[in-house]
This record gives C-alpha cells, sequence and structure tokens, in this order.
DNA sequence: AAGGGGATTGCCT
DNA sequence: GGCAATCCCCTTA
C-alpha cells in the first residue's frame, strides 16, 4: 500500500461533534503518517472517549494546563502527551474549540510500511505488535510531541477512510488503565480482532447500534 | 517546595 | 502475572 492508495483526510469538521460518536465513527478509518519522508497507516480498531467537563479520568478535568492545551484547542488536530515519561499517545480532539474532549487512539491494524515500522519498533516485532498499544502506535508511526497541535489534514498525519469500505463490527467496554470513571464504557473496538491492545475486559459487550 | 502518581510497555519469574 | 523504568505534571503543605 503506497501514497497512491490513501484517500485524501476526512474534513476537520467531521470531528466536532460529540465525543463518544466520533470515538466510535473512526473504528475502521485510515490512519496515515508521513514523517521523516516514511509512509506508514493502518485501520483504527481501538479507541477511547474522553470529556473533561464531565468525565474525572479526562485530562484536563481540571482545567487547561501546558500540557492539555491542545485538547482545548479545535477539533480535528492532535493532542499528543507523554505518558509514563516515556510513551507517547495520540489523541484526536473533538467537540467544538474550548471544550476539553478528545478520543485516545488506541491500536491499529497496520496496513502501510510495515517496513518502516520495524525499523521504529524493533527488526523483531511480530506485524500483530506494531501497533497494539497507543504507545506502540505512537512509535510505529513516527509521532512525537513534534506532532502536539497538528491538524490531522496532512501532509504529516491524517485520517482518510479506508481504500476497501470494509464494515467492522464494534463492541464496546470500559476504557483501560484509568482509575477514576472506570465503569464508564467509553471504549469501542473491533471485536475479535488480533491488533486489538487487550482481550474483552469485564463489562465488554457487542455494541449493536454499530454493527450493520 | 516536595511528593505522589500516571489514558504504558517490556522483561522477569 | 508482577514490577521496574522514568519524567513531568499536578496536588498539597
Amino acid at each position: 500500500m503506497t501514497l497512491a492508495d490513501a484517500l485524501p483526510a476526512l474534513p476537520l469538521d467531521a470531528y466536532r461533534g460529540p465525543t463518544l460518536e466520533v470515538a466510535r465513527w473512526l473504528i475502521g478509518k485510515m490512519l496515515w503518517s508521513r514523517i521523516d519522508g516514511e509512509l506508514t497507516g493502518g485501520i483504527i480498531v481501538e479507541t477511547e472517549a474522553y470529556v473533561a467537563s464531565v468525565d474525572p479520568a479526562a485530562h484536563g478535568y481540571r482545567g487547561e494546563t501546558p500540557r492539555t492545551r491542545s485538547m482545548f484547542g479545535p477539533p480535528g488536530h492532535a493532542y499528543v502527551y507523554v505518558s509514563y515519561g516515556l510513551h507517547h499517545c495520540l489523541n484526536v480532539v473533538t467537540e467544538p474549540a474550548g471544550e476539553a474532549a478528545a478520543v485516545l487512539l488506541r491500536a491499529l491494524e497496520p496496513r502501510a510500511g510495515l517496513d518502516i515500522m520495524r525499523n521504529r519498533r524493533g527488526e523483531h516485532c511480530h506485524d500483530r505488535d506494531l501497533c497494539r498499544g497507543p504507545g506502540r502506535l505512537c512509535q510505529a508511526l513516527g509521532i512525537t510531541l513534534r506532532e502536539d497541535g497538528a491538524p490531522l489534514s496532512g501532509p504529516d498525519l491524517w485520517i482518510a477512510e479506508a481504500s476497501q469500505g470494509h464494515q467492522w463490527a464494534v463492541a464496546t467496554s470500559r476504557r483501560i488503565g484509568i482509575s477514576r470513571a472506570v465503569e464508564w464504557p467509553w471504549r469501542f473496538f473491533v471485536p475479535g480482532s488480533q491488533f486489538v491492545s487487550r482481550g474483552m475486559p469485564r463489562g465488554a459487550r457487542p455494541d449493536e447500534s454499530a454493527v450493520q
């Protein structure tokens, strides 16, 4: 899969809507990066919604800080932060500017530039592990704090429809790795996909409304 | 001014 | 399955 296979970036307006709807809608879309001239990309198979106005687990819940500034910015832009001092995590900012809300991209099914991903992740990395987890995804695609605040409309980082219009089933569950609002079913993923970051945790269920 | 804790990962047992 | 790594941010004193 090369640049010629990439469809144009989705319009930034598409991210302005309710975060939970955007989080579900993003499943099955392609995330592309062309960082350091290297093209990489994959199908989004796992997301989580964070809405600071009501969500104690969200960054920005206690107001804007230097780290969370992008989360308060306009929709369709990247919010990248450093986790545990060493891993990067990529969010898509949602809702109108001023509302701190975003969708965390947790896993991709790698489709383009797998050799590049392996250069970054390790030569012995199995396909399945290249983008399985928010930190791994960023490492595989070369995403760092440099991309924080960047619009997801290219040319370095963008989200587009997948070239084959495959319909993916979507399931929901509790979010991973948080200690507040732990019961909220705000995680969306492709059930059965080997590229999802973990097996189905407690509380997981098929999401009927998203299965076509 | 100091300390606790994290939207994680990889390696160890 | 458990735990260390690692650093900065935010909370509390």
